[in-house]
DNA sequence: CCCAACATTCAAAACGTTCTGAACGTAGGG
DNA sequence: CCCTACGTTCAGAACGTTTTGAATGTTGGG
């Protein structure tokens, strides 16, 4: 094959890797899911263990990692045996499963967990030596900064994970900061 | 100490050190800066490897990290010798540091790389095959997806750190998707 | 019902990252 | 100008994660 092509294709692999590495995940997840994003065509384990030089336990623990985050599906191809896979395009999409279901809830018990420590100073209240209660007081407000963070980034999140599908770069270009 | 002071001030320093996981950092980093956090007078080295119960050594090298990403600053307290610290309370300018000289970065990477692909298959045009031609067609439009991914990704970036110091609660409620 | 072709699992190895503590460097007080 | 109290560095240990490949499970065709 051209070599342009060649270079291309690896340069998107590795950079899918690099942006799975970003999000927390494998890299190899990120650059199976390359692979696939740069073939036309379904790929089988093997052809995706062959390709990315990988064991085949590797790919086959890593495609259900794809799987289960919605970045890729299974194509059946008539007269196969072997397992087909394709990548899930959007891109948005993806990300969007991804921050719905795991940086949400991060953000929601941080936010419990700083209201159970607010309670827990209020009813400490009158148990606490003087000294204690300034601590107490000053605890009071770092945490009102944390609460303060923390809903923010919430409200980011919903914002973004609000707008279903139509978070294109039409709509985004017109996100304001009022 | 009073244990309810006590619970809120280590669920506090875990739960920094979760946020400096998720931010790529060492966790031991954002537990660090948690416990500065949550002490209204500022802390030796030796304060904090005791409190953390970790090596001098460790607490020696994650604060030099801590300086550098300007979550924390070396406060001078007279008549001692020794090195102390306080933690930057305001944790959107931390994070908008950290965004603007990592993130940042990694988005135009990635947009200059997608650039310079869509040209190399520009120019290799007329060097290739009609096979390869139509599979430099498929890379043109899926180069062309991830360019309008960073693209809005870098546009969502600049969008906050532009917002200087006006990105508090109040400014974010204010953030429409059109 | 058996075989072949595949997928999956998992223990062990490889690898990378983080932590420790001892050795070393440095600066301020006496 | 030395001694002491501190900070820094770094090699090796500890640890967690990822990879591998062989063993095991599964399925469809014959």
């Amino acid at each position: 094959m051209h070599e342009s092509l060649v270079a291309v294709n690896e340069s998107t692999v590795a950079g899918m890797g690099r942006l799975a590495g970003f999000f927390g995940f494998n890299e190899v997840m990120g650059r199976l899911y390359g692979t696939l994003l740069m073939n036309p065509e379904p790929l089988s384990l093997d052809d995706l263990a062959s390709q990315l030089k990988i064991s085949k336990g590797s790919v086959s623990m890593n495609m259900r990692s794809l799987e289960r985050w919605g970045m890729a599906e299974e194509v059946w191809v008539r007269g196969e045996r072997k397992k087909y896979y394709t990548a899930v395009p959007d891109l948005w999409q993806v990300i969007r499963n991804v921050l719905n279901s795991r940086e949400r809830r991060e953000v929601q018990l941080a936010i419990q967990v700083l209201s159970e420590s607010v309670e827990k100073l209020r009813s400490a209240g009158d148990e606490l030596t003087p000294e204690e209660q300034e601590l107490a007081q000053f605890y009071l407000e770092r945490i009102g900064d944390l609460q303060a963070f923390f809903t923010v980034a919430q409200l980011a999140l919903e914002t973004v994970l609000g707008s279903d599908s139509a978070l294109d770069f039409e709509a985004v270009t017109k996100i304001e900061i009022g």
